[in-house]
DNA sequence: GTGGTCTAGACCACA
DNA sequence: GTGGTCTAGACCACA
């Protein structure tokens, strides 16, 4: 925990974005039980309640089923899972766009862009040095 | 400002990053006087140790230059200019494609993606519910 | 048993009204012998005063009968049953058509969801999102 | 406050139903500011979280808008107030039809039920004594 | 002042 | 043990 600057949207949003993540890629795998909810607290260190909040999210996008004593189930729907991955693709998409249109860039030039770090094969880096 | 439970990178490279964009988009313009770091610290609602380090490392880069007793100014260096947007659209785009790559699309996928989103013509967005 | 921030009525009005159904519907059959004051008031989570103030309601209404030491009756009086039974189906009617007056409907359009509810099928349910 | 025994929906529930009701009927006009809050909480005897969580189910329904600084308004879309009503009535309707099915009753009966009560002229009641 | 978020901690039913 | 609800109370940004 670095501190509490950055990610200006509300802890259980971050989380709950977290975790469609780990669904839709399979990291949780369809019909798997998921982590309880204070295992989830614990691990990644906030309150039981903000888990919670996170997780009703995505039982309301039927992401996640609860299954009142026996834990909570990742859903078995892959339509859903399909359509919900196509989603977090757009919008990392549409975020993208944004920041290369903010600094000046155009579609051609974006274009461009993903050809060549994409044909280099290496994609996440975490420096920002020359 | 809801506070981040991983904010992941330390703060000040976070504020840096955030500088760095104010200058290459010449929202802060070339030759133009910085705001003081007590200001900065202020706008941002970080510590100054936290923005004088930002600071450091863009004087380190050459973007802002720090004269003794008349402030601190951003770089008239165009070249430089030019060369750092170009590296901060690298690195979006990185991103972005390391995101994809996660959710298990591939290039010609987004490539796809990208036309689709940018000929829609509406960038950023905040929305994710079904 | 989550709890009400207003129950409106007196919880052994409630109770008793439960008891009322159980018995005119045949879950409790006439003649049976009733469980005694301290199981119902565990299988109700309230106090035994409570029932046994409900009791004496049923009582009161000839659907129960006390009998010193053998225990508590229900009634066998089939004409009692019937006429309770008719009642509480009034009642019932009565609170359905002002929930729908107080929505601004009349009496056709009340026939006509009644008509609808009663051909779809299925009865009770718990669902009211959009 | 009578107690804590009826009534096993949650309280966010069931002020959420209230709140619905209100704004369908017109108690609350559409466009106009609700309650803080604080106000509610107050009103209710609830904790603000409590309310705060009845009117984000009302939020996501479209049926409330909250504007950060100035407070919470009745939605104008009338389409949707229509709609709501609609499904408020549906949902008495189908409670009704399920108690008087419960009691043994058929079609032909809750329809004779009915029209005996509206012509009656006298709707809601509380009494349930003969 | 407003809505919104978060925590700590209690308590519930279900099994 | 599980998920779910509720409270008290702090704190935030926005204005």
């Amino acid at each position: 925990m670095t501190g509490s600057f950055d990610a200006d949207r509300p802890i259980y949003q971050q989380l709950a974005h977290r975790f469609r993540e780990r669904i839709v890629t399979g990291y949780w795998q369809p019909g798997e039980r998921m982590a309880s909810v204070r295992e989830l607290a614990l691990e990644y260190g906030v309150n039981p309640n903000t888990v919670q909040r996170a997780l009703a999210e995505l039982e309301r996008e039927g992401l996640a089923i609860a299954e009142r004593t026996s834990g909570r189930f990742i859903t078995e729907d892959e339509q859903l899972l399909r359509t919900t991955k196509r989603q977090l693709a757009e919008e990392a998409t549409r975020e993208w766009a944004g920041r290369l249109r903010a600094l000046g860039l155009d579609q051609a030039e974006g274009a461009r862009l993903a050809t060549a770090v994409w044909t280099d094969g290496h994609g996440q880096t975490k420096e920002n040095n020359a």
